[in-house]
RNA sequence: GGGCGGUUAGCUCAGUUGGUUAGAGCAUCUGACUUACAUUCAGAGGGUCAGGGGUUCGAGUCCUCUACCGCCCACCA
């Protein structure tokens, strides 16, 4: 390519695809073992089939595409292994809706047949959140790419189910779950958001058994669950009811007999300090009634109709039923009172029908035995938590967890692999359940073929939890298999948000140790969530998204990484905006134009970008020192998932040193023979070549853009910059030369100061005339001063006498400046802003003083601090000094 | 009720183990087509680091209390 072949504008849009594509062709991302490189690996979160990329994936995927490049770069295997979640419900919901619009219901087509649109959808829009991933520029192995409910990993779902029958730890109990008696369905927690409601508390008598005109009074917001009451409850320590603990009451209107038990779980303080206890109707008296062992009647159905047990009022729908035991209450005159009352009520997400806990039969984990060694591995440092506060989360969860209900009454998802053996009229035999992998032939115990499956899915996380290792085809006993997991097992980075703590990471890391007997991961990096403006969580409902393809498509997605990475602080929410991406837009600009400069300017000559030493000017060898600090920032910030830090050390050095100084003062033709040019040519190709190394997992694609450029030009070997090493160990360090360069920038920027304070206009090229007794640094940068500070020249005095007439006078310490003037000056302008200079440089020094002086700070601190204190109040004296002189020449 | 995070410039936020005169981006103001870039360049203004108390030679940073904002968990029948 030839110089003039760059385009002046930076196209992201044409660039990025193309670059994507070739590097996909070409099989870049993809990563086998090779028992040469140290692998690194990490598994995608896998999205949900029914995504589409927003805000929260683009920075999740961010974060872990530069891992995932910088690791690579590191010359390690970096596999990151991609993938879809079936997402039971959120998937079916979306069916159902579909085939709501032809107006049928699931029912409708029947569980075969439903399946077979959801397959069919799944196949049409579940890879569109896969080719969004790509235009975000994310490196991950695609082959690889896995589903959860691919043949071999619904394998795996129920080799795992069968384990841990086997081992006891999966067993069928009763539980309350989220029924939607309109819907028809359970619902997760989640699906049923509370919801505050105007509702009503009801004090009722309930009579004492065997003792006239004695009660006790309860208060419940629903007065319809009496029928299923098998215990009233107290908090043991209410002196209030010492003596009715232990005594029998007769329920209202059905007479049944029930106790009066003693628990923690009531709160004295509210309504009467007695509770009514219906074990069958609400999650928390489910609790009570499994510790106290009561009774679990069943007095609604699930369509929300009044039951069997419900005596009288037996198909009544339940707010009907409500209504009739309140006024028979009354009539009874065991109706205390009624009070309006607010609380939080969950409500079916779809229909807004208020849920009902239903008592039902469901399938659970035992979680304590898992989640021992999972407990262990965080406590002595094996998994590390990034920011460190989750570890605390996390573990207390895991040292109250309960079990786990896995099954979900949905079709879309893993079946549950267990059969009962039927008789011809379809009942339960004795049989006990078949649990096995396969479809039984017949049941094992009575040789009947007469089976059925059971009707209920696993819960998508009874899938999602394997995934580290089932999506490496195990638990095949294939011998390729065994040798990738040996390989990439465990992970290294776990990404994620902490929403799915406890849903998914610390399931994963139950898994890993159950199944492989290792951890899943080493490392697990929380991030915040992504808001927007105001702070609230971007959705869909609100209408406030930022649609991160359409960021892409304006401003390109290395600017929309950018932005993203520099913006967010470690573990921190981050609040976004539409014109926040504009800094990382700006910054793609600059780096292309930046480079074009540089390119374009490249004399015949330059074959390499390795100078030929020693160094002559003062500004590359410091650019050079710069850069070398740089990598090594750079590189422990990543290492410290201090994602932002990084960035902004490159946005910064590139910006405002590489710019903003050195490409300026190599654009100086004075006092530079050729061989100087040539040398700064080179430094300017290096320092780039570096920079869009160092860049490329932030900015993968203009990296690999301006790379690709530099490799025409001098014949590089290494075929894409994504393949190539890290920079480390670059440039050289000079301490001095940094130091020595930040006097001339101080003596630039104070002349530059100077002439906006009287308004010189920068085609106007005054002479300046400095003062120091450290003449060798400015002398060696005239020239850099001379044309950074747009002067006509500069003159270098060790000692003046008397201040040259008609000037405009600036100090630094150890500095005079005098702007040579030949226009008027107001002098006593003059002398007020320098007098008010120095008023703040004596506050300064008195301050400095007094530190010093404290014999306590001399004894105590350490030595460099108080070395360093004292060369810095040598400095404010002698600007205070020099100051003086000057304002003592203008008033003569 | 329990736990966690936040409170730093007009706005959005950085600030590693306590150590120069607390920084950036945006916004505002002044000036500039200086031949890579107006998605730019040069310059300016703007902060008692939420408040009280403490530890320390030294606190935005550590401890403690308070206030407000936000999140998570458990939720009052």
């Amino acid at each position: 390519m030839s110089n003039t072949d760059i385009p002046s504008q930076y196209r992201a849009r044409d660039v990025e695809d193309r670059l994507y594509q070739w590097w996909e062709k070409e099989g870049f991302f993809n990563a086998d073992r090779d028992e040469k490189k140290e692998p690194y690996t990490i598994v995608i979160p896998p999205p949900n089939v029914t995504g589409i990329l927003h805000m929260g994936h683009a920075l999740n995927d961010t974060y872990q595409d530069i891992l995932i490049r910088y690791n690579r770069m590191k010359g390690k295997n970096a596999l990151w292994m991609p993938g879809t979640d079936h997402a039971g419900i959120a998937t079916q919901n979306v069916v159902e809706r579909k085939i709501a619009k032809q107006g049928l219901r699931r029912q409708d087509l029947g569980r075969e047949k439903f399946l077979e649109e959801v397959w069919k959808w799944k196949e049409e829009y579940g890879s569109t959140i896969i080719r969004q991933l790509k235009r975000l520029g994310a490196s991950c192995d695609w082959r690889r790419t896995r589903f959860t409910m691919d043949e071999e990993y619904s394998k795996a779902v129920r080799y795992v189910f069968v384990h841990l029958y086997k081992k006891g730890l999966i067993y069928q109990g009763n539980y309350i779950i989220n029924w939607c008696p309109r819907c028809h369905t359970a619902l997760a927690d989640e699906e049923a958001p509370k919801k505050e409601t105007q509702g009503r508390l009801y004090y009722v008598k309930y009579p004492i058994e065997g003792e006239d005109d004695s009660y006790i009074t309860v208060a419940t917001t629903r007065p319809e669950t009496i029928l299923g009451d098998t215990a009233v409850a107290v908090n043991p320590k209410d002196e209030r009811y010492k003596g009715f603990v232990g005594k029998t009451v007769i329920l209202p209107i059905i007479g049944r007999r029930i106790p009066i038990i003693a628990d923690d779980y009531v709160d004295p303080e509210f309504g009467t300090g007695a509770v009514k206890i219906t074990p069958a109707h609400d999650p928390n008296d489910f609790l009570v009634g499994k510790r106290h062992e009561l009774e679990e009647i069943v007095v609604m159905d699930s369509t929300g109709v009044m039951t069997e047990d419900a005596g009288p009022y037996k198909g009544m729908d339940r707010f009907e039923c409500r209504k009739a035991i309140v006024d028979d209450l009354k009539k009874q005159g065991l109706l205390v009172k009624i009070e309006e009352h607010l609380h939080n009520v969950g409500h079916c997400y779809r229909c807004d029908t208020v849920i009902e806990p239903y008592l039902s039969r469901q399938w659970f984990v035992k979680m304590k035995p898992l989640a021992e060694p999972a407990i262990k591995a965080v406590k002595d440092g094996r998994i590390r938590f990034t920011p460190r506060r989750w570890t605390k989360v996390y573990l207390n969860w895991m040292e109250n967890i309960q079990d786990w209900c896995i099954s979900r009454q949905i079709w879309w998802g893993h079946r549950i692999p267990v059969w009962y053996c039927v008789n011809e009229q379809g009942e339960r035999t004795d049989c006990p359940p078949i649990v096995e992998m396969e479809t039984p032939e017949a049941c094992p115990h009575c040789g009947n073929k007469n089976l059925v499956q059971d009707e209920d899915v696993l819960d998508t996380w009874f899938s999602s939890w394997l995934w580290p290792f089932a999506t490496f085809y195990w638990p095949s006993q294939e011998d390729w298999v065994k040798k990738d997991l040996e390989y990439f097992y465990p992970t290294n980075t776990l990404v994620t948000a902490p929403e799915i703590l406890f849903f998914w990471v610390a399931r994963m890391i139950m898994a890993g140790l159950e199944f492989m007997g290792e951890i899943p991961f080493s490392d697990v990096y929380l991030h915040g969530t992504v808001r927007d403006d105001t702070g609230r969580k971007m959705s869909k409902s609100l209408g406030n998204i930022i649609d991160p393809l359409e960021i892409i498509e304006e401003m390109g997605a290395d600017a929309l990484r950018f932005s993203l990475i520099s913006i967010t602080a470690v573990g921190q929410d981050v609040y976004l905006s539409r014109s926040k991406f504009e800094l990382g837009r700006n910054f793609t600009n600059k780096i292309w134009n930046a480079s074009r400069y540089i390119l374009t300017g490249l004399n015949e000559e330059v074959e390499d970008i390795v100078w030929e030493g020693p160094l002559l000017l003062l500004e590359d060898r410091w650019i050079l020192s710069l850069l070398h600090r740089l990598v090594k920032d750079v590189d422990r910030a990543i290492s410290q998932f201090r994602f932002n830090e990084a960035a902004n050390r490159l946005y910064d050095f590139f910006w405002h040193n590489f710019c903003d100084w050195y490409i300026e003062a190599t654009k100086i033709k004075d006092g530079k023979n050729k061989e100087v040019v040539l040398n700064q040519q080179k430094v300017l190709a290096y320092v780039l070549y570096n920079f869009v190394h160092l860049i490329h997992p932030y900015m993968p694609f203009i990296s690999e853009e301006i790379y690709q450029i530099l490799k025409d030009r001098f014949g590089f070997e290494g075929e894409t910059i994504m393949l190539n090493l890290y920079p480390q160990e670059v440039g050289i360090e000079d301490i001095s030369a940094e130091e020595a360069m930040e006097t001339i920038k101080s003596v630039v920027s104070l002349i530059r100061n100077m002439r906006a304070d009287i308004g010189l206009k920068p085609s106007e090229r005054p002479e300046v005339l400095l003062v120091s007794g450290n003449v060798q640094v400015l002398k060696e940068s005239v020239e850099v001063i001379k044309f950074l500070a747009r002067l006509s020249d500069v003159r270098i005095e060790q000692k003046i006498d008397k201040r040259p007439e008609k000037s405009l006078a600036g100090v630094l310490p150890g500095i005079e400046a005098y702007l040579l003037l030949e226009g008027l000056v107001n002098i006593d302008e003059e002398i007020k802003k320098l007098k008010k200079k120095r008023q703040e440089i004596e506050k300064l020094i008195n301050k400095k003083e007094a530190l010093l002086s404290n014999e306590n700070f001399a004894s105590k601190a350490p030595k460099a601090v108080v070395e360093a204190e004292t060369s810095k109040l040598e400095e404010l004296k002698d600007a205070y000094d020099r100051l003086g002189a000057v304002i003592d020449g203008l008033k003569a």
